[in-house]
DNA sequence: TTGAAAGCGGTACCAT
DNA sequence: ATGGTACCGCTTTCAA
């Protein structure tokens, strides 16, 4: 239980070689007679010795560890994004501290702390103040992953075309008049960028931007925000996602309403769920997996001291399933 | 953005003074005469010194860091578990690596090279091969949260006792005679413990077990179990946890039937969705925040080379909604 | 109060 | 093919 892992110098006395052998032959690096090389090994199993990542970090000037910082961690969205992380993270044999500041009481000073156990950070937008960013930006290297307002200097995100293409959708195609969108688009770019595009249809058409119901990203909120979407009298709810959408949705069907038939309903992301449910969720279905492996790659480039494209934007994509109306 | 840090002995060298006392100064501790601790302070400041944590982490021999393996991320269970974690390990300074092993290829071989960057480990049940947290075990210390039938030296867990009452509670005051048990209790350690309750309560009333029905332990699940929950003409279905639950309403739901009219729902853990939805989900209400909590504390005083207990037993409690029909 | 120096556990350069 | 040795960045005796 206590940890008394054998050091180099232990090993090295023990297979009576230099500890430059031992590192040698663990790594499998330069030259070493198989004869050797055979003592070696066998000291290493006999002890099951394991070199100590501090020394080895410490020597390589390099924590082989970076960092991913979200609001939260909680749901399907940042689930794919970190699975998006690992994919590269962990075939490169870099390790990867997942932090969810919601958690932390005071995120800024924290983020500074973490700054000093890894090679590099990837920071979801909206999760901390511009200041912060710019100080850890100065000192390491930074990634962004999604819009931030914020000058940074490496960012990684999706379009917003398809989502205005969905609201165009319902106003053009299915005739809804009055949409509420549903989402708080302070302090999350992400939203702020929806809200704008959500506008921005609106007016294509000449109409006036409908109605914004400021409510968290998660699926409780979604439940939670049923009373007022339905008490609005709108015929569409246009979710800032996936999440949102699903709760809003599992609520109005527990009222024994019908979606779309009482309530057009969409959301964003298109996690798993949304092409499970009944009626199927329309949505935007947003690259997630490849925003965290493109954003990790970049990041561990930028670690790597090579040159690294200040943005680059991932394509979404519309997704018409049974909850606008398209099919049921 | 280059991460160009400045040494203890670089600032040493610009305030004039030993590496010890620039130590010093920074960590508050020994005496430093006021002059001197201002000369080094405004040269820390200057250049915005943070301590490698490398150096500071080799010289102490400790990692300031633990980690906790979960066999995924995704959803609220693991969420509130992490809080938990969190609530003990970020006031006590330490950092936690959160480790999924669904996404990696090689778990076991990746546990083993975790172990080298961390104090100790807090391991899900079912997680991980009894192999592995035994060899695990033998070098570090190890903390099990839930049940696992391998002999681990110290593991937190919640009773069983409500689950059964739970089951119960449907059998003879609901009247039920058909529940179908939905979860899969191979390999995972928590749903064998229910799957015997469920069965004892059976027996308990002379009743032969009912049925099992084997999906995972995500919301998704509980959607994709849906028509066949259906197509048995069960009057309840008891599922593994709530996230499997809350799918399966929903889909229930979203085929225009009721609950618990048409069907009986019910959950394990009062996820903060339970008691949103309408129906209320009845469930058994588990001290998830305090699991991980504790588990935390008994691993860092094992770190710490104190005497630990061997098993802690949190308490769970029924909370009954209308899913089960107590009330609409 | 302060500094010199010996590690902590590795890696890698330079000889041999 | 090996070994000696000088770091990596920090902490901590031990003396002064």
């Amino acid at each position: 239980m206590t940890d008394d892992r054998m050091s180099v110098r232990e090993i090295a006395k023990l297979a009576g070689v230099s500890t430059a052998t031992v590192s040698r032959v663990y790594r499998g690096v330069g030259s070493v007679s198989a004869a050797t090389r055979a003592k070696v090994q066998a000291a290493i199993e006999q002890y099951g010795y394991r070199p100590s990542h501090l020394g080895e970090a410490l020597a390589n000037r390099r924590h082989g560890a970076l960092a991913v910082v979200f609001p939260g961690l909680s749901g399907p969205y940042f689930a794919e994004l970190i699975n998006g992380v690992e994919s590269v993270a962990v075939p490169r044999q870099v390790s990867v501290h997942v932090i969810g500041t919601h958690l932390r009481r005071e995120a800024p000073d924290e983020l500074l702390d973490v700054a000093r156990r890894v090679d590099g950070m990837a920071i979801h937008g909206g999760t901390v103040p511009k200041t912060v960013i710019m100080e850890l930006a100065a000192r390491h290297p930074v990634v962004m992953i999604g819009p931030d307002p914020h000058p940074a200097p490496v960012v990684v995100r999706t379009d917003q075309q398809a989502f205005r293409l969905l609201v165009s959708h319902l106003l053009a195609d299915h005739g809804l008049r009055k949409l509420v969108f549903v989402g708080n688009p302070e302090g999350s770019p992400d939203l702020t960028e929806r809200w704008e595009a959500f506008a921005a249809a609106h007016a294509e058409l000449g109409l006036r931007p409908g109605k914004q119901l400021r409510t968290g990203l998660e699926q409780t909120h979604g439940v939670q925000a049923a009373d007022e979407v339905l008490a609005g009298g709108f015929d569409g709810a246009v979710c800032g996602n996936d999440e949102t959408a699903l709760g809003l949705m599992m609520a109005v069907l527990g009222r024994g309403l019908r979606v779309p038939g009482d309530l057009v309903i969409t959301g964003v992301d298109d996690v798993p769920m949304s092409s499970l449910v009944s009626p199927g969720l329309t949505t935007v279905a947003r690259p997630l997996a490849e925003l965290g492996a493109t954003a990790t790659r970049l990041l561990l480039d930028l670690i790597n001291g090579a040159d690294v494209v200040p943005e680059t934007v991932l394509p979404s994509r519309l997704v018409r399933r049974a909850s606008c109306g398209c099919r049921d």
